[in-house]
RNA sequence: AAGAGCAGCCGGGUAAUCGCGUAUAAGAAAACUUAUAUGAGGAAAGUCCGGACACCCAAGGGCAGAACGACGGAUAACGUCCGCCGGGGGCAACCUCAGGACCAGUGCCACAGAAAAGUAAACAACCUGUUUUUCAGGUUCAGGUGCAACGGUAGUGUAAAAGACUACAGGGGGUAUUGUGAAAUACCCGCCGGGUAAACUCCGUUCGGGUGCAAGAUUGAAAUAAAGGCUAAGGUGACCCGCCAUCUUUAAAAAAAUCGCUUGAGCAAUAAGGUAACUUAUUGUCGAGACAGAUGAUUACCUAGAAACAGAAUCCGGCUUACGAACUGCUCUUUUUA
RNA sequence: CGGGACGUAGCGCAGCCUGGUAGCGCACUACCUUGGGGUGGUAGGGGUCGCAAGUUCAAAUCUUGUCGUUCCGA
């Protein structure tokens, strides 16, 4: 889990991150891309979104927002995708595809979105 | 041994690495760092009932409305629970029932049938008179219809019949006894013209009304502005553009913070009362509290193969629904052996 | 968190209040009309009435539970 210093807290900054309209995306996920950062010694801050259309259960919607937070932290802790530094704001939207897939997936697929189209 | 019925219990464990929420302590005194403790359920779910709590409205009462409905109890309260009565199911253990009233009124009972409730026979049949037929009168036992037929079976009786009369059983009413009561038992009375209220309705009981923790309280900022976006609807206009108004958006910056927020009809043990639900007393104990929302990832071993339903959001008492595996206790039936 | 509405033929809807026969339009099939097609006409097929239980002689309809879709308020 990440440290709240990481997280984008306000509905507004999610509206406002959608319509720089950035996004980037694969068979798992869409990640959309915020504004490019004025002040570099603030952090990146991440969104995880997933709807109830993917699943009724709370308990799978958990899962999913739990896999892809781990992914991140791990990601940022190995320091491997520099390159979104620049932006303020990060939004990660799940798709259906996730609801079946295991962790594996998910880390790599947000690793080489992250690292390689961003 | 087999097959049933009822009740109970559990909801993976240990270790390692990385990591998160909250509380406390220390450092720092802004962010933060370290240590320790602690961190989802039996249904947290559905939101179907009942409360607590908070605010707004309200003089009191009625009407209306809603829910409930054998009886006695439990409870803060309930549509819940316990016990018991009656109906139904089962050989039995046991299970199950929205279980008041169609002698207040109004409806409905398709098709079939003579007739679906009205002192009722438009089919048919029986009997009597007339007697070729027809017709008139009496009757509804038997026939057939239907979920249901104007009380059942057997006899007496009669022209043919009929609770008209008798016996047996059924329903209803009255009296007596037993029980707190629903009711049960006994005796007596020919009293016996359907069903349906999860049809309207009537009776009884309960509920001040509304809104729900985004309830509400406190502190601070702004003082109704600025910058955009949009045009389906409003104004101006013949129409379009435009303008006004409306609507809507605004990243780190003022765009909030704190309280409510978890010590409670709490949990555990023991004792007492009660058939039980439950109550009382004593002792011990504190077990999440977030605010885009904390339990995850990887590995090894064990169990049986690390398996299902599933994630607290103000808090309790229930109900309903979903669901995994192993096992324990009591009871019943059948068979076999002693 | 709270409150509504709707599930009926492949699609869009009636019927439910007041219980006994499930119907309409488009689509589909066959035939007629035409040189052929469209249009038009005639006939026909197709429905566990979302699911489960109850009330009733009888349930799409009444009652309860449940599943799904959708809308509204904060």
């Amino acid at each position: 889990m990440l440290k709240k210093k990481y997280r984008l807290k306000k509905y507004s900054a999610v509206m406002a991150t959608y319509r720089v309209n950035n996004v980037i995306s694969d068979k798992n996920v869409f990640i959309y891309l915020g504004k490019e950062k004025i002040d570099y010694s603030l952090p990146v801050k991440f969104a995880f979104i997933v709807s109830k259309k993917i699943s009724k259960s709370a308990v799978k919607r958990n899962k999913i927002k739990r896999r892809m937070r781990e992914s991140i932290r791990l990601l940022l802790k190995n320091s491997s995708i520099k390159n979104i530094n620049k932006y303020i704001s990060v939004v990660i939207v799940a798709k259906k595809h996730l609801l079946d897939s295991d962790f594996d997936s998910v880390y790599s697929s947000l690793s080489t979105l992250l690292s390689e189209k961003a």
